[in-house]
DNA sequence: CCTTTTTCAGCACGAACGTTCGTGCTTGGA
DNA sequence: TCCAAGCACGAACGTTCGTGCTGAAAAAGG
């Protein structure tokens, strides 16, 4: 037998772009022929990387969840468990969509909101990486409850949907308003339900708030 | 001149099976071919009450903000301005998505999510419309505050992002999940978050809460 | 009644879609 | 060195997209 392997380099370097164009036009925007043009090979030789469209779209879904997992959930794993973690787990997410590391912003955002009412395979990956997504910031509350940092009465899984909502909706206003003070109101408003649960207020952790005053005129 | 004006009724009939349409698929996704045959009539018949399809997508945005304006905004201003409208003005909106007043939730979520990073004239106009929303609820905001029903040092439009923050988010969540827990988590946010800015907290407004301890397992 | 004016269905167009096919060209193993 | 596996390519498939054109039915004005 023999034969070249298919280049995984260059299957990589597609799904990177695939990611980019996605988080801007959506997985259904995202359409072969540009894709190969945009990368310079021929719209058959690409679609033999995948074999369909929703092949494509799937891998697609998983080159983002590895760029996810580098830009947001690593760089919260380094910090210890805790109110430390927790809130550099909202931080490196407000740092990943604000630095645009996808041009559309947050890819699952965009995605999500795509494919939440159109049933397949697409959508329930889409649904799991949520739900996975939902459980670790619960995960990293109920740390904090158990480590004394949260009251008691705290609920992880109501506290994880406010801190995500400040977070989404911070990505959703920047983009449709090119409004970067949406990352200083989710800052804030995640400083201040932090802190209303905080067992110590004082924390190093809160300390960094420093409320925007209505600094910036809407562009 | 002669013949029958175009049926203004019909043109009604198609906006809001585009509206439904769209709030599932988006306003790309909504297709001049479907929209006709899912209507018993001609492609080229429905084209020519619209010209092209980015004023299809225009005229269905004017629609569907028609039904929001009935649905979410007249019965708050139904309520005097305060704590009571602003209360209303979000139990509205969150009975509009949870009743799927569109099939895809809220229409202006989807469209919002599908062209915030497409510029054009349709992004300019679902941006137009998301502007207005934000400054109806931060005028409530700013209503129940000058009534001494907040505390002075609320800030009008922190406070609307939080609250459309917990809105939005329990309209992504259901859809995605089928989790109709997610409107109680929004209600016992705003409840909390209202009653955190609020100089008397016994208010009648703030008395429904009845927080949900996972009442409900995942479908 | 007839004429005028407008609506709407039918058809066709070019472009783009996802997908398939056949053909060289590259390459690893015999 | 030669073979054969298999990838990339161009061309074409059938379908659907948005958009014009045309002709017939129908309503309004005289």
């Amino acid at each position: 037998m023999a034969g070249r392997p298919r280049d995984e380099r260059a299957r990589k370097a597609i799904l990177r772009r695939a990611a980019d164009i996605a988080s801007k036009d959506g997985l259904e925007g995202l359409s072969i022929g540009r894709l190969a043009a945009d990368l310079g090979v021929s719209k058959s030789g690409l679609f033999g990387y995948f074999g369909s469209k929703e092949e494509l779209q799937l891998a697609t879904i998983r080159a983002a969840t590895a760029v996810y997992l580098g830009e947001v959930v690593q760089p919260a794993l380094a910090v210890p468990p805790g109110l430390g973690r927790l809130w550099q787990l909202c931080d490196s997410w407000l740092s990943y969509s604000e630095r645009r590391v996808f041009p559309g912003g947050c890819f699952f955002f965009t995605v999500t909101a795509e494919f939440d009412a159109r049933p397949g395979r697409v959508r329930d990956t889409v649904a799991a990486a949520g739900l996975e997504w939902n459980r670790l910031v619960a995960s990293a509350v109920g740390d904090a409850r158990r480590l004394g940092e949260l009251t008691e009465d705290t609920e992880p899984d109501q506290l994880a949907f406010e801190l995500i909502a400040f977070m989404e909706t911070a990505n959703a206003v920047s983009l449709l308003h090119d409004d970067p003070v949406a990352y200083q109101r989710a800052r804030n408003a995640i400083q201040r339900c932090l802190r209303a649960s905080a067992t110590d207020t004082g924390s190093p952790v809160l300390r960094r708030l420093r409320p925007v005053r209505e600094s910036g005129p809407r562009p």
